[in-house]
DNA sequence: TCGCTGTCCTGAAACGTGTCAAACACCCGT
DNA sequence: ACGGGTGTTTGACACGTTTCAGGACAGCGA
């Protein structure tokens, strides 16, 4: 069907160890013989085939992503980091969706591993897929995305989560907050466990007691979730209800938003929202969501810079960098002192 | 280093042949022999090279998607509906951002065509691009998403983007306005300009006359794209300034809204806004937008089912399916009467 | 005993590359 | 005429699979 280097040869005349010298080595041939070759190759259309260049050459040219969900903005950031470097270094990527849900990260895992990935970038699940560890066994470099290593034989580009839950606890809790939800908090995600942690060991420092936190689980990280956490808190007797919620991520913080705004609950007026990741449509929401600022695009970048450095082998060593992240007030969390100027104007 | 069939053969005390004939017909190899090979497979960790066998079957397993913005939440629906039949058929998928430009289009087409992925799925940018051509001419299924098909030898999965232009036109002339500016008019993409001559056809039937209609050109189809256009229409002198405006899709709505409400613009009493796409953060804004809505995901299933019927090869017909959209109306293109009861109820 | 029919297994070939040792052609200096 | 470069091209092999014609062997009927 397609031409092969055989039909290239063929037509230029030449073997195929010649036209094969043109596409690897075009200086070690002669410039006549180099034009025939390359003339035999645009009449054919002729297109390497990568597996036969993989198959041979021991390595393939590409390389696996899998994130926790793809409709998560924050998520497309980091694959947008990822693309661009790999890119650059000519590797195409599989970009693969696990959903939060083992099964399908383990499909994805046997995949790419069919698909002989130079390497594997990863968001994984809450727990440790035994998949993720076979593929270490077998040699293939995996790094870790917005997610610590568990042990130091193997590379992780993280954020500081727990600082990350202290930034959004300690900035209610001086905004006068002293009821506090934390939302998301069944996830089994370390990156959430870690965010919850934060924002308890600084409600405890001021508090004295955990009494001022309420956690909250929902099923997934996601707007519909938050939205029907709020339906929750706010369905709560007024004596216990928190008058504040940090969010697990901006998802579930949009979805509290929608929800209190439906509800008729006033933003941050009544209720005061503080997200997570910042992704670009927090600070274009309803009441602009203050959150926690993570690096998206850096995370993705890194990790696969540190993939292509441990693929390459040569004295790779293995790094656990960690951002630290930052907070950015919005709206979601100020008394709002401007809408009520706005009021007072009328109409 | 990884184990071949030849390992598994050699543990196992078989032939490859018989190696192989356990993976792909297990039936006609016998119980013993089965279980010898399975635990060889087991103890070795023997994963099929997927690379051998495309070379050997003469076609892959993988299929590309190329869109135009991974950032843009749109594309992701898009990408999921895509995954879901493509894994379900067996198929990973290289996602692939253009960003539109024909350039970073081109060298992704030909990294497919190097994969000899079994087909693509393209939002192409708006030129047409020599590449796509000639991955046709090779025999590549190519399917074209949210783009109409040029001709009728290719299939293609679209909305009416005619009506929907005529259906954000018509709402806000129904509103009243007389003063409508459409943004996003330089791109050089179809789906834009089809829009654009809804709007356009919509206003001249209303008004008898174009000149109801100001086309804003932008560089991008962007948030900031839209923040800076709202810019330049509040620079207008207030006799030629729009009161609405219909945007090419819902990022650049959200732009111009967050800019609208930087410079103290009352949306929408002051200035209504009509979205395209009615990506889930639509409904999320600052004020939820009025939007155009487009099956997002079923645009990728859609298109996905068609490539691999393409593909698959027996008696395939090209298929161009036109997809329905409908207009979702919000707060950002009402007369709000609630938030003017809820200024008069005063701080 | 012989031939026949299955059942199960083997071994070689092929897919499209890249590599590499070896072959070849040519020129220069002696 | 010969040896030694240098510069260019060749051809065979290997990578890991799948496929397929055919071989080995057992069971069975004649």
């Amino acid at each position: 069907m397609a031409a092969s280097i055989r039909d290239v040869a063929e037509r230029a005349g030449v073997s195929v160890g010649t036209v094969s010298n043109v596409l690897n080595r075009p200086d070690v041939v002669s410039a006549p013989t180099r034009e025939r070759v390359l003339s035999a190759i645009a009449v054919l259309g002729f297109v390497r085939n990568e597996s036969a260049r993989h198959l041979r050459a021991g390595h393939s040219r590409t390389i696996g992503l899998v994130v926790l969900d793809i409709a998560n903005p924050f998520f497309t950031d980091v694959a947008r980091g990822v693309e661009d470097v790999a890119n650059r270094a000519g590797l195409a990527v599989f970009l693969c969706n696990s959903d939060d849900r083992p099964e399908k990260e383990s499909a994805h895992l046997d995949v790419l591993a069919e698909q002989r990935v130079q390497g594997v970038l990863i968001t994984p699940t809450g727990e440790l897929n035994p998949h993720l560890q076979t593929l270490r066994r077998r040699g293939v470099p995996v790094v870790l995305v917005d997610r610590r290593a568990p042990s130091a034989d193997q590379c992780a580009v993280a954020v500081d989560d727990v600082l990350g839950g202290r930034l959004a606890g300690g900035h209610l809790l001086e905004r006068g907050h002293r009821r506090i939800a934390f939302i998301g908090g069944a996830s089994d995600l370390p990156q959430v466990q870690e965010r919850l942690a934060g924002v308890q060991a600084v409600v405890r420092e001021a508090t004295g007691s955990d009494d001022a936190l309420v956690v909250l689980s929902t099923e997934a990280l996601t707007v519909a979730a938050g939205r029907e956490a709020a339906a929750r808190i706010v369905g709560m007797p007024a004596a216990h209800r928190p008058t504040a919620a940090v969010c697990a991520n901006d998802l579930m913080a949009l979805g509290v938003l929608q929800e209190m705004v439906r509800q008729g609950v006033r933003v941050p007026d009544e209720f005061a929202i503080v997200g997570y990741d910042d992704i670009d449509f927090a600070a274009a929401a309803a009441v602009p969501l203050t959150s926690v600022r993570k690096p998206r695009q850096a995370l993705g970048s890194r990790a696969a810079e540190l993939l292509l450095d441990e693929a390459r082998g040569d004295g790779h060593v293995h790094v656990q960098e960690v951002f630290e992240p930052t907070l950015v007030v919005r709206e979601s969390s100020m008394v709002r002192r401007d809408r009520t100027a706005d009021r007072e104007e009328g109409p």
